[in-house]
DNA sequence: GTTATTGTATTAAGTAGTTAGTACAATAGC
DNA sequence: GCTATTGTACTAACTACTTAATACAATAAC
């Protein structure tokens, strides 16, 4: 897992950004035990109480729970992870033709700016 | 002009973006005045310090200027506008598919995706 | 049973963003 | 020349985020 952040947002959110992103791409498979949130905070380089909010918070939406002294574990509800990938492509697809829409380019355009990009 | 603003980052740079949106999109053409930055303040419902903020980043980035008492205007370079508006579009397209990569995407299948969106 | 590890909670301090209020210099408009 | 408007600067207070340090309950491992 390779962590970075930005400084344009909560390094909270990012961590609950970057974590599920792990768990919807199968870096945290489903049933997986997580490391400690001690481990993942010095791992991330942040502290043990930002990565717990997180962890609090990928718990509220059912990605992953906690049981008291064995750790915490990714979902086994593979729909949820599904439709938590589904969610976040949706955001970002969403995201990026509004603010192309905003700049004046139209679909045909943003697709042809696709295809021009290499990666 | 219309002002919204999200939780997930501070106001002044969604102010610096939104006002540059509005520079490379014709909303402020080139060399106009520009409202006072208390008159903007108020009608994005934001802090003059606030506004003044992100006039001074704009200023810093060349895309307007400040004459004393007569007000702001917006540059003449228009090369400048549409590099602004590039560097905008770029970003985004960039932004896009770094992160629709990251969740297993190949380009082909963000393209699907786009074509499928209805807007 | 003891120990170590786990999640969790709490308090305090530091930093950044935001608002509020005030003030001042410059100058366009009269 | 006077006045109003402009950009600009400053201080104080408030909030949210982050870190640091500590503590406690539960339980797996021995």
């Amino acid at each position: 897992m390779k962590w970075q952040f930005k400084n344009d947002a909560p390094i909270y959110t990012q961590l609950i950004e970057q974590i599920k992103v792990g768990i919807v791409t199968n870096v945290f498979p489903p049933g997986e035990r997580l490391p400690s949130v001690r481990d993942l905070a010095a791992e991330a380089g942040v502290n043990p109480n930002t990565m717990q909010r997180a962890m609090a918070e990928l718990e509220r939406q059912g990605l992953v729970y906690s049981q008291r002294t064995s750790g915490r574990m990714v979902t086994e509800d593979k729909d949820l992870i599904l439709s938590a990938k589904r969610d976040l492509a949706k955001c970002h697809i969403e995201s990026f033709i509004s603010a192309m829409n905003e700049l004046g380019f139209d679909k045909e355009e943003m697709i042809l700016l696709l295809k021009e990009q290499d990666i």
